[in-house]
DNA sequence: CTACTATTCTATAGATCTATGGAACATGAT
DNA sequence: ATCATGTTCCATAGATCTATAGAATAGTAG
């Protein structure tokens, strides 16, 4: 049976390849962002605190990978996440590491604003309280990250905005914020700041990409919500969209 | 916002952990292993083809990472994959490697028998005309995979042994081997030769890491068959076991 | 064409990883 | 205790990876 031992050591050589881009922390990162939306590599360069030629090369090491693509526009080049198994191997590895690393959830706990310690909204608690006009839906990821995809009728507050523009929610609302994902400490932070100030705040359980995996409605752009008290805005959209939830299970490799 | 760069860092940092263990072929070939079933250092070695302290070496650095855990009898030491996130990683990582990266199928293609030239079967296929008595499932793994964990009222037959065994099947009967996913080369392999021979077989879609994820049942130990015509044992287990499939869908990081 | 911008390529010093032989350790048998 | 066996630890040469400066490239605007 060694007949085809070399090619057999071939396969695992590619999928080392993609081994390849997950060894290094900042690639990780770099992944992570570009699940959430493109981003030019001056852009990726800064949200790392990398070097421009630094990071250049390893989104080379990625795309060689083919877990990212590339767009021009103009003198500029956009970088993405290839498709959405590879927003779903950082998930698979996201929850790896929660699962068998202590440290992991160590980390998360020693932030204060943790996700240990904020009580976390199921996605169906979600949609049933959003039904019920009981919650606003509030993504505090960047303005970028919010116009690439959102949950229906969510308003975009980015976290580092949240404080100063605190006067747009209704005090009399629950708010409900998400981010990136298990792993991602916006919505902490920006639930843990809410709660100093009074308001009643918790987190969605899981990021946009879980979201989205689940086969539930995403929509995308700058949204029509001006400023403003944004009470309506914030459940319109989601009131009759739910999907049959198509759910690729897990083990699902067609 | 940097109050917490550092620790953040120490996030990716931990996720890198892991990702080096996938950095190198060897390793993916050990974990996949593991998958399928506990080994000892000596057994890894030879079937990874390393040396003895070379693999124990990889073993380490899976252990530092958390991947594999171990167990001791007498003066061997068994490794086992550290719970089923770790087998749901594997499989996310061979599905991204599938989507993404076409040498993957080239190799697979360019190896004859290969999973693309052979049709396969769904599980939902499978349970069906398994009930309807029309097939016989079989395991194509080595023996000691098939004893940690089986498809129910499977037969094990491994590849090496299939053709001096041949006999033992019911020639009338259509077969549906199976191997350890779709990355494995031992299921198309045994149809292929039993297509030689006159047979109709064909491939499981997935393998049993697959099966085990979709929450389907899973049987262990040895078996009853004791190597006759194994016509009836090969349906009698799977009859009434169907399991409410309790499908963990694929974002649920929960 | 020239100037300018964003990005990629090239070269390289320094850091890290890999394979492996041999020593050390743990366990079980004598 | 002594030996045998399976595994891990240690040291190290050679291979590979990383960050980064500086040069080269591609696109845009005059």
């Amino acid at each position: 049976m060694e007949h085809d031992s070399g090619r057999r050591a071939d396969l695992y050589e590619q999928l080392a390849r993609i081994g390849k881009v997950v060894v290094h922390p900042k690639r990780i990162e770099l992944l992570d962002l570009l699940c959430q939306a493109e981003r030019s590599v001056e852009a990726l360069a800064e949200t790392t605190g990398l070097k421009l030629t630094t990071a250049s090369a390893h989104l080379q090491v990625m795309r060689q990978a083919r877990l990212v693509e590339t767009r021009r526009e103009g003198t500029r080049v956009f970088y993405r996440a290839a498709g959405e198994e590879v927003c779903r191997f950082v998930g698979a590895l996201n929850d790896l590491a929660r699962a068998r690393l202590a440290e992991v959830d160590q980390i998360l706990r020693s932030l204060g604003t943790d996700a240990a310690g904020t009580e976390r909204v199921s996605r169906d608690e979600l949609l049933a309280r959003v039904q019920a006009g009981e919650v606003v839906v509030l993504d505090v990821r960047p303005a970028e990250e919010y116009s690439a995809g959102h949950i229906p009728g969510a308003r975009s507050l980015p976290l580092e905005h949240l404080e100063a523009r605190l006067d747009e929610l209704d005090p009399d609302l629950e708010v409900v914020a998400y981010c990136r994902g298990p792993l991602c400490l916006l919505a902490p932070e920006a639930a843990a700041l809410l709660r100093g100030r009074g308001r009643r705040a918790r987190c969605l359980e899981d990021g946009l990409p879980e979201w989205r995996q689940a086969g539930l409605p995403v929509e995308e752009g700058v949204g029509t919500d001006g400023g403003s008290s944004g009470r309506n805005e914030a459940r319109s959209s989601l009131r009759d969209r739910r999907t049959p939830r198509s759910s690729p299970a897990v083990g699902g490799r067609s």
